[in-house]
DNA sequence: GTACGTGCAAACGTTTTGCAGCGGG
DNA sequence: CCCGCTGCAAAACGTTTGCACGTAC
């Protein structure tokens, strides 16, 4: 994979998203938003993505790569998927939308919008606020 | 809590349960589905159960927890709800049912049959079947 | 210049595993 | 008697944290 030479032009859109996130602008962050956020819908875990930017020629540690996610996360740049113990996934694609899981290969899929039908949501008790609805489908080999 | 003390008719019960799912009965496995299965729905944690075991008398380690919690999953005894990050909940309820989940209190909530309303589920892609679905509604303190 | 980001390594919490010994069938 | 279960401790796993240094703004 091409290395860290992203065209200014990609590297001032992604800036921008990551500034208007409130989000400083380092070198890590804009190679891993690139990897994120450049190439459609994706399911990532932070292993992949270490991967990917180790193998893209940027040395990033760890605990970057964790902060990283937690900190798109937390700015509302990705989805969090839990649904693998242990495992987190982190899916770029914001609009509401749910999962099959191949539990045997670990790897979410998306389902499409208008293939699953849900009535009326069920109300939260009293106190608590609905924060997100979450469906995931396990599938296992035929 | 009141120790070993299971009466021999409750003991009687438990041994059935776990002879005809295929599981040797030894003591640590009856006082543990004794926990589990004898106060209606529950859901619980490895932590969770361990802590109780102590407390009633029986000295287990964590492994037998885990085992046993693994085994009884696999025997068709629990069902399993992945939705915290690293901790996994076993649910002593086996019909399909749905969960509320208080972020906040690590506490699932089980969501009434007739208050979720699915039209007709996504086909599997082929090469899959369906291995079962979960549906978790996120909620926060309003 | 200052607050925030990064790298490294160590710590963390949950779960799994290896192995010796015990006990159910 | 044999195979499976248990306990213990150690290891494994993904993730988080503390701290010194570096860098965006």
């Amino acid at each position: 994979m091409a290395p860290l030479s992203l065209s200014s032009q990609v590297k001032a859109n992604l800036s921008e998203k990551l500034r208007s996130a409130g989000l400083r602008t380092t070198k890590q962050r804009i190679l891993l938003a690139h990897l994120l956020f450049g190439a459609g819908n994706r399911h990532i875990t932070a292993e992949i993505l270490f991967d990917e930017a180790s193998r893209s020629g940027l040395r990033v540690s760890q605990a970057t790569i964790y902060n990283t996610l937690n900190q798109f996360h937390k700015a509302g740049l990705l989805h969090e998927v839990i649904i693998d113990q242990g495992r987190s996934y982190f899916d770029t694609n914001l609009e509401e939308h749910h999962h099959f899981y191949v539990e045997s290969e670990a790897r979410l899929i998306d389902i499409d919008q208008d293939e699953i039908v849900m009535g009326d949501l069920p109300k939260p008790p009293s106190g608590y606020q609905t924060d997100g609805i979450q469906i995931v489908i396990r599938l296992s080999n035929k």
